[in-house]
DNA sequence: ACTGGCACTCGAGCAGTATGAGTGCCAAAT
DNA sequence: ATTTGGCACTCATACTGCTCGAGTGCCAGT
């Protein structure tokens, strides 16, 4: 692909991503310094149009980069627009002031949309990924337990377990202290089978309650919750313009489905591995006209989980993608911290 | 008021609810059976809108209702709708299955914004009308200390704490249990008085770090996060029809900032007390052309915190009510058990 | 390989007009 | 005193025909 060519590209979505209408040849040799004149300029689009890079909505119109464009791109981006300094600092001191690991996610989602403009998606750290901290077994009266599960990211899971019969706090202690010798320190993966043969160092009476104890931590553990994700700044959503109930609709529709978010974060690969999904390149029915930005977080060498971003394929990919990489960088390192 | 006149004021909402256009005299008797032409409509027409209840969007419009005639259409309201047995049935299962807190606001709000096609709005448990069910210190390594309260409604406030030095297993011991004697089952409203001089039964050396750790306390149960609200069904905002960026996009910020929501909720009354503010009566300005039904849930005689649902002024008030109050209530019971 | 020029296309915007839903008012009927 | 039918009037909406101009594609010239 010739420079000049790549170069008329870019230069038609950044225009197009700045006024969110159609550009012509014209329009382009008078904002861009292209250094050749209109109708070299058409020549190159008619090209541009006949790959598939750009399409015109209408004769006598200018052109629009298609998805395909777009992935060209991006995928020629040279250049990420880096956080200024004031801004990493500020990420910085807006992040500090979490209290715990809820107030980070919700101050992540929350300082990803305003930066970026556009909705924000956060994923809890996955617990499969994690490691257990502390088992807390609460007696709420009645016969009835409070079965708390600690994570190392300060993740907390917690079940009401009924036992129908009252338990003395003698063995509601010793089963606290098996469970956390059991399980302290071993990652959420390995609970089921730590948790094999451990009804074996209790009384047979005991045994019922103790394997309603372990079932409910499986059920947490394996079935339930697994994953959480928090959204934010639908408000961007507004600023799409176009009509309304068509686009924006189904998208606010899929972001309440979780399960769906999920999979539209798909695998989290290593920290800081980024994907950019735009428009039908997601598999999600309802966000074939958006364009996704995720890339994963965490401290080790595999990621927590992942978050980003979901707009407009008409988006400034080079600022989200920064915005989106800095701000994972550093919800890695508080995590670590906590 | 003639009953007449009210009569049809109540076509005119229920038609226009129905329809989103204004309606015109000859619509009115053609799907009313009203029993009188439509010349005499038009004279009660006359009438409430010199009246302030309804209003001509211009000269040879049908009319809508104005706020006023919302208002006095709700005052008036003779017939909430209430559920029909599989529709209390299917709450019932729905919220059965919820497995802890999180869930069981998770999915009311999944449920009302399902029944009233509107944005729910869902309110913790208040933690100033909770009891302090459980305190819990766990030892998180490198001097840091993972600080938990459970409340007996479930909801869980965790507070990472810093000591700067490492403490001893006995120390952490005695400190858990000091805290558990002074404050299970006490209001959370209480817990500072009863936090008082506690630092006293500790050596002088363990002082800084029990006053630490009290300190973290006073400042979840005071200052932060004290409330917290779910949003959900934010799709239903995009069936409005409207022009968006003007009405929707504001209402969408709004519901993002939960302080705003939580002045919206304003005092919670007693269980099953109900509220329904519409347009301009919203004193949040982005709202002003919504309406919000609320209701308080809970089991005592006091509130423990509110649930409702927000939408256009242009709403099916009764059916809205109806399951609202149905939703409520039964959250109040779950909670009760849990 | 690039450029200037030119004919062509077609959507946006505007003015003018027809349509009809809906109103307000009045005189007649109940 | 209330209700009703009739009638003139208003005005938003939809449609038509029109112009304008941005933008294209192509070609001949540099």
């Amino acid at each position: 692909m010739e420079e000049r060519k790549l170069a008329v590209l870019r230069a038609i979505v950044d225009d197009y991503v700045q006024t969110h209408e159609p550009v012509g040849s014209k329009a382009l040799v008078d904002r861009h310094s292209l250094g050749v004149s209109s109708a070299t300029i058409r020549n190159d689009m008619s090209a541009l149009e006949e790959e598939g890079y750009i399409t015109a909505p209408h004769t006598s119109a200018g052109r629009i980069p298609t998805d395909k464009g777009y992935r060209l791109f991006v995928d020629k981006l040279n250049s990420v627009k880096p956080m200024s300094a004031p801004e990493r600092k500020a990420i910085h001191t807006f992040l500090d002031q979490a209290v715990d690991l809820d107030d980070v996610m919700n101050r992540t989602v929350r300082l990803l949309s305003q930066l970026t403009k556009q909705v924000a998606l956060v994923q809890y750290p996955s617990l499969g990924r994690s490691f257990v901290r502390h088992v807390e077994l609460v007696n709420s009266g009645n016969s009835k337990l409070l079965l708390i599960l600690i994570a190392d990211t300060g993740r907390i899971e917690q079940r009401t377990v009924d036992l129908f019969h009252s338990v003395s706090e003698d063995f509601l202690h010793d089963l606290r202290t098996r469970l956390n010798v059991a399980l302290d320190g071993q990652l959420f993966t390995e609970v089921p089978e730590r948790l094999i043969g451990l009804g074996e160092n209790f009384q047979p009476d005991q045994r019922p309650a103790v394997n309603t104890v372990i079932a409910t931590i499986l059920d947490a553990v394996v079935t339930h919750s697994e994953e959480r994700v928090v959204v934010g700044g639908t408000s961007n959503l507004a600023r799409v313009g176009e009509d309304f109930t068509a686009t924006v609709g189904p998208v606010l529709e899929a972001l309440e489905e979780h399960v769906v978010l999920l999979r539209l974060f798909g695998e989290a690969a290593a920290p800081d591995a980024l994907t950019v999904r735009i428009g039908h390149e997601n598999s999600v029915e309802e966000l074939q006209r958006a364009s996704v930005v995720t890339v994963g977080y965490g401290s080790g060498d595999q990621a927590l989980a992942t978050i980003g971003i979901l707009g407009p394929t008409r988006m400034d990919y080079a600022g989200s993608i920064g915005a989106v990489r800095a701000v994972a960088r550093y919800v890695g390192q508080i995590l670590q911290d906590k």
